[in-house]
DNA sequence: ACATTACTACTACTACGGTAATATTACTTA
DNA sequence: TAAGTAATATTACCGTAGTAGTAGTAATGT
């Protein structure tokens, strides 16, 4: 099964860095972010700001007023930027096989003794559902 | 073990697709690609010949001149590509857990019975070497 | 009252992916 | 040799991610 019409639920780099601090906060203020970004190049606080709009009109985050702060709040999970953009990547690299995906985090020792185990319980379940 | 400093092998959606066509057929001429993509949103010859000589002067084709064609020749490797891509969206989404990766797609039906076979083929031959 | 502070609002610019019309060049053929 | 054909070269435009300076506004401390 070939998927087509995929969400495209499309983040630049900044964007979704953004968008994981919100998802890890719950809300956040323009200045949550500023801080949790503190680590590599740190843009400015109205670069910040900006690109929270700009999210906020794409309608990922919504906003509330609270003592004249706006505090945002995600309205897309990210459980569905997950789908769609790991489901971009199976189909754009992977000719949508999942082994071979995998097979590339093998190759660059991305998956350790702990994921390993994870993975075998994943299968597991996933052959006691069916 | 935290990734930083990845290789940033960053292209657009018809930068891919373009590739695509080039190291599927080894090397490909603009007119092997406008061919090759001729389903979906038909680029014109000179959007794609306007895309191919940027890929060539960001380093990822080159081109050798036949009877005054051009026939372009891929200078990074589908893998390499692969694996910068996966990585990034395995840092930048599931905090670099394959695992977490691996239920995503899970949790989309995008892993078939033959593909789970495959995986766990995988895993057997990791568990051998080692 | 006034300076400070802590915000948002406005505005503008750069880089680049994507798009393609049009010009040029050189070979082919009638 | 003139027209047609098949290729690349040139040029220009749009959208958007990313960047941030600066202006405005409202509360707060002295």
């Amino acid at each position: 099964m070939t998927r087509k019409g995929r969400s495209q639920i499309r983040l630049g780099r900044v964007e979704l860095q953004i968008m994981n601090v919100v998802w890890a906060k719950g809300t956040a203020t323009v200045h949550d972010v500023k801080e949790a970004l503190s680590q590599g190049r740190k843009p400015a606080y109205s670069t910040i700001l900006t690109m929270m709009r700009k999210l906020e009109a794409k309608g990922y985050l919504d906003h509330e007023v609270h003592e004249r702060t706006y505090v945002y709040r995600p309205t897309i999970s990210k459980k569905a930027v997950r789908h769609s953009m790991v489901g971009d990547v199976l189909d754009r690299l992977f000719e949508g096989s999942p082994s071979l995906l995998l097979n590339s985090l093998a190759e660059q020792n991305r998956i350790s003794e702990k994921e390993l185990r994870q993975i075998k319980k994943l299968i597991r379940e996933r052959e006691k559902n069916e």
